[in-house]
DNA sequence: CGCGCCGTTGATATTATTCAAGACCAGTGG
DNA sequence: CCACTGGTCTTGAATAATATCAACGGCGCG
């Protein structure tokens, strides 16, 4: 089954909701001060709303586009989390992004018009439908969202920057600690625990994230947990010294 | 003395050419299928090029931003090379791209308005100057500007992920033997030979380019030069043997 | 209940870094 | 013209960091 079919919405077998069944809308969805519609007075974050012509339901393992399919949308992540992987020619995947609610992901698109990466679902997951060609078309004719689209574009240059001197100049120990507090920062901006979370990767595939193996992602853990910066149990962490794991990662 | 006060041009004590001794125009710069008038209509490119209030003249050393700068304008590289470094708290810097004519730099600063990021001139070097503001609100008006906006934040994206594949999963050879392959292929894109080419960068600097320390990199330009695959005096390279460096570096 | 995936831990191997010394080269000033 | 200097590059030896290999325990799910 090629992946190269030009389809609008993802290769996926899962449910794709109609317009018709939304109750949501981008005004009252939680996620709104994070995503495409921050900083857009209502009448805007209609015509954004407009466009959206559908929800994806994705469940675990599920893809959301994969590496190869042509570009048509970009999507916003309603519920659950979502990881990109780049696919080395010899089989390495590398995981490029960890990505959760109000995340905006299928930027890679842009350029070549195919996804350059897979977007695979860590849990049961829940993202918009942002059709591109015509999110270019509003946002031509609204500023506010022009703009709001190049904060995004830039957020994840900013991110991915940060995330090449973390592979390129950070020792191990200081990879986890900055992961963790990472993750801190953006669940405390969702509203939910900043010290308490349950992670959705496996040490595999957070080692993958990190440019390390899973057996030193482990290892990190049980240290961590010894030298009381935090409590792991399995996925389920909770930060117990965030100063000392804050110093740890040379981030202010 | 801060490099915090706003201003529009970058913070250089460089000549700053204004638009009256231009003789240049977009339309003949050798640059401009690589650059952000790829694909436009003649009057397309004349209503962005009536947009680019100056160019830069860098010596080499000098930045066109620093970090922290205020975000104003995207660089369009004409002549010369310029690397962008990420700063850590802690002193650490990791080089996130080494750019040629044609590249557009910047872009990072799109999300918070301020560049995370610094960018210093590797040889002397003349950058053209597009104000955002500006750019943003022709490209309203030129769909096939707003697009070719778009086309080249999927490529800075792309990019970055791609370095990202390297840093977290390459070995040290593989990373090298990636970067010459990279540097060829942008040479050949640009007009130059893909075989025979002077590196801009200091060892140190390639290795923080590719994550690794200068002694490594020094090691394995004298291994590669063993193995037949290039030779090398100084940074003046020669590709001898691309088949096998092209597996090495698991690129197709 | 058993199987498969996940996570932990130890022993060992490998890779890259660190430390150190010296060569080379271009620019500078005597 | 030459010696001097600072920055860059190369190479070797020792060391540290991380990966690899291997064994086993636990947990969830069919």
């Amino acid at each position: 089954m090629s992946t190269l079919e030009p389809r609008t919405i993802p290769q996926t077998s899962s449910k794709v909701i109609s317009i018709g069944e939304l109750r949501a809308h981008c005004s009252n969805c939680s996620m709104r001060e994070l995503c495409l519609p921050f900083g857009l007075a209502s009448s805007e974050v209609d015509q954004l709303y407009s466009i959206i012509g559908s929800r994806v339901k994705l469940k675990k393992g599920e893809p959301l586009f994969r590496n190869g399919a042509p570009f048509a949308a970009l999507y916003a992540i309603r519920l659950g989390s979502i990881k990109t992987t780049m696919l080395s020619d010899d089989g390495r995947e590398q995981i490029a992004g960890y990505h959760m609610p109000g995340d905006i992901l299928g930027l890679d698109g842009m350029s070549t018009n195919r996804h350059e990466c897979e977007a695979i679902a860590l849990e049961d997951t829940e993202a918009c439908v942002i059709p591109f060609e015509r999110l270019e078309e509003i946002s031509r004719k609204v500023p506010a969202l022009q703009h709001s689209l190049h904060r995004v574009l830039g957020r994840e240059i900013g991110h991915d920057h940060r995330q090449l001197l973390l592979l390129g100049s950070m020792r191990a120990e200081e990879r986890l600690a900055a992961f963790l507090l990472n993750l801190s920062e953006r669940y405390k901006c969702r509203g939910y625990s900043s010290t308490e979370f349950v992670l959705r990767m496996t040490r595999e595939e957070i080692g993958s994230f990190l440019g390390l193996k899973l057996e030193t992602v482990s290892r990190l853990f049980s240290r961590f947990q010894e030298e009381g910066l935090v409590q792991v149990q399995g996925r389920a962490v909770k930060i117990v010294d965030l100063p000392t794991l804050k110093q740890l990662a040379s981030v202010r």
